[in-house]
DNA sequence: AATAAATGATAGTATTACTATCATTTATGA
DNA sequence: TCATAAATGATAGTAATACTATCATTTATT
């Protein structure tokens, strides 16, 4: 039996629901190579549609702009992220082993999830890193809020934020730590790549480094 | 008698120097107009042109594109809180105090200088908080970097990496430690703004409250 | 006064970001 | 299984963007 891991989108992201249909699941897994490849602005709803074999058209009629499109597939990793948090977390009790296990999560790159067929998490990882903030640094980031569009995003800031406050009830910025937490570990495997000399990284060691870096930041932060 | 501050740019961002002309000094007035009011996205040399009253053609005299220009203001300020850290942390020898002056000159809405007739300084700091990270987040950071366009970005990084080696030579992140600062002092006050449920800030108390939350971080993290 | 450099005016091209229309294929359910 | 609806394909079209090219005119330099 194939299980398959399913995480809720809002419905304002898309206007027909690409998880419906074969052309649907082919918009999302060949945006997700594009984007990932080509950087989301090279990406146009033209060039994914020679890639999946279809017309512009039709995959305007799963999406208003590619700008959702982006949000869509961010969320959806949003999602996955708290699920495997949970998931992962789960069994274990002490709270700094469970923030350990954090921010080894948003920190590390990632395998494919076979549980989830179309869509590929390591390039989603690759995806966020490079893409994430451009999600909400635009002008309608106030419209886009108020259709609740980064509710996954706090969600999982939210998340990390309470297992910041079991290990430190009296910590005065949990959420600006979370949101801290997930925004360095993506900008920090971008320049360690990248732009190098702001880093004191080098890619030998993959995150390991990176993981160093973000537990010393963290702990010694929560336990002043 | 009229003081400039004069901050020099890489001749890889343009194609004629901004600096040695009317035209060119209203491209970058207007440019820094127009960019914090309507957002990077937004922004074309069609509506520049029309803005100043010149023409489209004229201002590719002076920019390949719209991303150099970017790049173009980004430098400046880049160059301009360079400058503006020498000078205010010139006379003070704690390199504590110091390095709570640095996060302060970051993390502070500044008020324009006058030194600096054509750019003002209080709407690069905005176009830094929103634009910033997109003039390394392309498929083209590797070219870009070649070309040394982010010099001024790693000089900034650097001066405080030393900063906080004087604080703790031991220290063994200066440079993440640093980009970490910049980064996350634009992102906080952008959320406690736009998506406040990402921080634990409120706007009444302008950027103090996220002061106290880099300070913190900061100092819990170097006197580990 | 002669010459070069900068700017203006205008036009043109390829691409992007869509919207609209109609024909055809595919799914659904009575 | 037939009728109907829904989804997709094919094609066209529009306004805006991101440029490049050309030539005339203005402004600066020697």
């Amino acid at each position: 039996m194939k299980l398959e891991v399913q995480i809720l989108m809002n419905p304002s992201l898309y206007l027909r629901d690409p998880e419906q249909s074969e052309l649907g699941k082919n918009i999302i897994k060949y945006s997700i190579q594009l984007i990932e490849k080509n950087g989301f602005e090279a990406f146009t709803f033209k060039k994914l549609a020679k890639e999946i074999g279809t017309t512009e058209a039709s995959v305007y009629r799963y999406f208003e702009n590619k700008h959702k499109l982006l949000i869509y597939i961010l969320s959806w990793y949003w999602g996955w992220l708290q699920f495997q948090i949970h998931y992962q977390t789960n069994n274990i009790t002490d709270p700094f082993v469970k923030l350990t296990m954090v921010i080894k999560i948003l920190a590390t790159s990632v395998e494919d999830d076979q549980l989830t067929s179309h869509v590929d998490e390591s390039l989603l990882h690759q995806i966020l890193i490079v893409e994430g903030t451009k999600a909400f640094l635009t002008n309608h980031v106030d419209k886009d809020n108020k259709q609740q569009l980064f509710k996954p995003y706090k969600d999982l800031c939210n998340m990390v934020s309470n297992i910041i406050l079991e290990c430190n009830p009296t910590y005065k910025y949990p959420h600006s730590l979370s949101s801290t937490i997930i925004e360095i570990a993506h900008l920090q495997i971008f320049f360690m790549y990248n732009l190098p000399s702001l880093t004191d990284f080098n890619k030998t060691d993959k995150e390991d480094q990176i993981l160093a870096y973000l537990n010393h930041l963290v702990f010694s932060s929560i336990n002043k």
